[in-house]
RNA sequence: GGGCGGUUAGCUCAGUUGGUUAGAGCGUUGCGUUGACAUCGCAAAGGUCGUAGGUUCGAGUCCUAUACCACCCACCA
């Protein structure tokens, strides 16, 4: 006998089952190509984990990723598919630097004091302490990798295939050095790329001015710019050719206020006639724009920004000046200068580092870059023909689209945590040397004074070989030739550019494959006002808090079901504890089940045969079955798991459970197949659930394959039991017979009877232990329900011996008429006597069948009745009469 | 400026080949401790599926327009 608590006890069983799991090397896939054994052409399927930061707090993004993936997982290793998920974590260069120099602060020390070689020391001591945090909370989630293959971005394997994609990159010349406009985050001081720039919508105010013509003449043209503290840097001032106002001003030399530089006025089509004053200063050290308007004319281009932010000695009396107190001496200098028009409010878009907040300030700096439009080119090409499939589809045009507008990328980042590039320039001849191993001197000159490029690589680099490189490459590894390509890439729609593209990128140039065929995206996790979580607003919800208040499985469920991929979803803890509910609801489930196994000991003596409730909740869970796994083959996990949901609480509960208490008390054979019904329907369901909730699942499968394996009567050994669910089989397709059909729909009317009696006593307040008399009148279904009395009796809550059936009418005096299709139903309600009430009853339920009779004659009489398909036209016709004949009833009823 | 998504019950959301009484959870109301479950059960109230057109025998579902909300890309100083 076995006997489970009344509630599941999530912490009793989360931790130990995990251990079990990862112990019985469940995690491994089964056909491991460096075991014997292994056959190459078996195709597995294979996740590689988007590396969450080692830095990584867990926010809810977390969990929703970590149980998508495991879902899929876990389906393809239950239908039999070596399986593998590739666990690791990423350095995130800019991320965790920052954490450790903010430490280093606390210690009242820097990065740059400590020197390089310390730092680094210190960094790879941070990463052992916090790196194995995160692992421990995907393991709290349950998240079944690998971790035998778990994989860091810095790890020496992965180094080598970062240093060997550089080296290819530059072999094609399609990495390049050299000066260019670049994003410089004064805060973080390193370049960052353009994806790491947020354009935030702020106050701020535009200035006119007057800038002096060169020749004295007292003539001037008016400028407007919003950032006055760059016109040190001004080497021209662009208006339209065509500015009727202007153009006479064309060739002409001005002078820079404050400086007195004589800079040219140019003519450039770039400039809007309309805006401003319609004369744009230029300053090509600082402006994207300006940049290229100052190449076309020559113009030069001065810098005058230092790394911090502070203006330098081109600045002249502002050098050393942080740049926007610089912005309000200099417009100070000029108003007493007179050079001041006016200056007035105006709405723009600031850039801002995504890290670190603070304003971005483009410059022209000597930098690496990857030559994009090759690859891009590839990549598009590669999901035009479908070999990459977006999951929703919408995104393969946010994809397409960005790749037909994609810009160089700025590779370089002034850091010292990262990949550090692999050149090196020769301090003697001044060669550059870009070697796969750390050269000892020049190849050119011979000398040994060779100095390492300190820069290191955006942590995005090494990110988008992350699906091939965990798995050896360069070299061609057991692993590589096995599990690469993958199958699906899961993650958030946030991060296409960032990675899922150059993933793409990257597998086609240097694989010759595309590294996944499919790209599943989910939405963001809000709050359950539909607003971003962070710190700021306080509103983050924490996913161990919850994982410590309702338990792993219910997180999962809340997170899967009930949203759709690609969607945003707002995640409150109502929801959580709702789940929390279904998984105690789950295991009360198994434990009633487990119960009914339990008592049955009688030995079979006849072939089974089964009851109306028995054949109809084989028939929904074949159903539930078959439609569950047509939606997992389509990604559908949300719809999935409701269906399981709505089949476990709603028919196998609700409606089954109670069914079978009868039917396990009669004992003998009846009994028998009753338990293992029960146990074979919650065998396929926890099988389907197990992907959602693996841990009540699991444990639940445990207690059930104990209780049904030493009861002698279910014992059978066609029913076969893994030792665990997450390696049980998922249940194979199970085609629909044609008598389930005609089963289902009298089930359902059992149902429609019973909800109606139960409806009428609650009207009537009938206590429900109270048994009531009812007696029956149908032509057609009389013997239909004297074979479904006591299901009847049980669920409605009848009197045994009050319950009657007759094939004819006779008058029921004074009991309560009910009427359900042809079938008229009189209860003893002794408690009532409200005749009249009972009398508008009556009239309203008539009223509502002839509303539905009029409106189906109306429709089979239109073109409907030939245009449908006959099978809806003739479901239509079945209803009809249905009314029809609960209509006649009702009338007789009411005498009219 | 371009693009994408959303608008369904008081709240949060499902609803994928268009099928004719639109679903769930939470909340609300009434009743209820019979050995699976009060983390529960039974019953009830609550929706012209943003708006206006169109296609169709039939539209929450497809098309067009429009309003509002959210997001992405671009970035006229």
């Amino acid at each position: 006998m076995t006997e489970l608590p009344k509630a599941y006890d999530f912490k009793e069983y989360e931790e130990k089952i995990y251990q079990e799991w990862e112990e019985k090397g469940y995690f491994k896939p089964t056909n491991d190509p460096n075991l014997p054994g292994h056959d190459p052409n078996i195709k597995p399927f294979v996740i590689v984990i988007p590396p969450p930061n080692v830095t990584g707090a867990l926010h809810l993004g977390h969990p929703l990723f970590v149980t998508t993936q495991d879902i899929m997982i876990r389906y393809h290793r239950m239908k039999g598919e070596p399986t593998l998920w590739v666990p690791g974590s990423d350095h995130a260069g800019i991320a965790t630097q920052l954490q450790v120099e903010n430490q280093l602060r606390k210690e009242g020390t820097t990065r740059e004091e400590i020197g390089r070689e310390a730092f680094e020391k210190r960094m790879w001591e941070w990463k052992e302490k916090y790196g194995g945090q995160i692992t421990a909370q995907l393991r709290r989630l349950g998240a079944s990798c690998d971790w035998t293959r778990e994989r860091f971005t810095l790890d020496e394997g992965l180094s080598k295939a970062v240093r060997e994609a550089f080296i290819q990159l530059y072999e094609k010349s399609l990495v390049y050095q050299g000066p260019r406009m670049i994003n410089w985050s004064p805060g973080l001081q390193t370049a960052v790329s353009d994806l790491e720039v947020e354009y935030s919508e702020e106050e701020g105010r535009l200035y006119y001015f007057k800038y002096m013509l060169a020749d004295g003449s007292g003539d001037y043209l008016p400028v407007a710019t919003t950032r006055p503290e760059t016109i040190p840097g001004d080497t021209g001032v662009a208006v339209h050719p065509d500015d009727q106002r202007y153009q006479k001003f064309i060739g002409k030399k001005v002078l820079v206020p404050i400086l007195g530089r004589r800079v040219p006025v140019v003519g450039d089509e770039y400039v809007t006639k309309e805006f401003g004053t319609g004369a744009l200063k230029i300053t090509p050290g600082h402006d994207p724009h300006d940049y290229e308007i100052g190449q076309r004319h020559q113009l030069e281009l001065i810098n005058i920004m230092n790394k911090d932010a502070t203006l330098n000695e081109n600045a002249g009396p502002y050098a050393g000046m942080e740049r926007f107190k610089a912005r309000k001496a200099i417009w100070a200098d000029m108003e007493e200068a007179g050079l001041v028009i006016k200056e007035e409010p105006y709405l723009m878009k600031v850039p801002r580092s995504q890290r670190g907040g603070e304003v971005i300030e483009p410059l022209v700096s000597t930098q690496w870059f990857v030559k994009m439009d090759s690859l891009a080119a590839k990549a598009a090409e590669s999901v035009q023909k479908g070999e990459v499939v977006f999951v929703p589809e919408r995104f393969t045009k946010v994809f397409l689209n960005w790749m037909e507008n994609i810009q160089d990328w700025c590779i370089s980042r002034q850091l010292w945590w990262g990949h550090r590039i692999p050149v090196w320039y020769c301090q003697n001849c001044h060669e550059t040397i870009v070697s796969r191993e750390d050269p000892t001197h020049c190849p050119s000159c011979g000398s040994a004074e060779l100095k390492q490029d300190p820069d290191v690589l955006d942590t995005w680099f090494s990110s988008g070989l992350w699906p091939f490189s965990v798995f050896g490459w360069p070299e061609e590894t057991p692993d590589y030739c096995y599990f690469y390509p993958t199958s699906v890439l899961e993650t958030g729609y946030d991060i296409i550019f960032f990675w899922v593209a150059r993933m793409i990128m990257d597998g086609l140039e240097f694989t010759g494959k595309v590294p996944f065929h499919t790209v599943y995206l989910h939405g963001m996790v809000r709050d359950d006002k539909g607003q971003k979580m962070s710190k700021t607003k306080n509103n983050v919800i924490d996913p161990l808090v919850l994982m410590n208040e309702y338990g792993t499985d219910a997180l999962r469920f809340t997170l899967v079901v009930g949203s759709s991929p690609g969607n945003d979803q707002n995640v409150g803890v109502k929801k959580v504890e709702a789940n929390r509910n279904f998984a105690n609801k789950v295991w009360n489930i198994g434990r009633f089940v487990i119960y009914a196994i339990d008592k049955v000991d009688e030995p079979i003596k006849t072939d089974p045969i089964w009851t109306l409730a028995d054949a109809w909740i084989w028939a929904r869970a074949k159903q539930t079955v078959n439609s569950v796994t047509v939606l997992f083959e389509n990604y559908q996990f949300g719809e999935a798991g409701r269906q399981v949901y709505e089949f476990l609480w709603n028919d196998f509960a609700d409606w089954y459970l109670e069914a079978s208490k009868r039917q396990l008390a009669e004992g003998g054979d009846r009994a028998a197949y009753t338990a293992i019904l029960l146990s074979d329907v919650l065998g396929l369901m926890l099988r389907l659930l197990h992907p959602f909730t693996p841990f009540v699942t699991e444990a639940l499968y445990g207690y059930l394959k104990k209780a049904s394996e030493s009861n002698r009567i279910i014992h059978n050994k066609e029913r076969k039991w893994e030792e665990h669910l997450i390696v049980a089989r998922w249940p194979e397709d199970m085609p629909l017979e044609d008598w389930e059909e005609g089963i289902v729909k009298d089930f359902e009317l059992t149902q429609e009877i019973v909800r109606s009696i139960r409806n009428l006593r609650s009207e009537y307040k009938v206590e429900p232990g109270q048994a009531i008399e009812a007696v029956f009148v149908s032509e057609q279904k009389a013997d239909f329900l004297r074979e479904q009395k006591n299901l009847l009796i049980d669920l409605a809550g009848l009197k045994e011996d009050g319950f009657l059936v007759f094939e004819c009418r006779l008058d029921q005096g004074n009991m309560t008429a009910l009427v359900v299709e042809d079938i008229e139903i009189f209860l003893n309600l002794s408690a009532s006597g409200d005749s009249e009430a009972d009398h508008e009853r009556l009239e309203k339920e008539l009223s509502e069948a002839e509303i539905h009779i009029e409106r189906l004659e109306k429709l089979l009489s239109s073109p409907f009745a030939q245009k449908a398909p006959a099978n809806v036209v003739e479901a239509e016709r079945e209803k009809l009469a249905g009314y029809k004949s609960s209509a006649e009833k009702l009338r007789e009823r009411l005498g009219i």
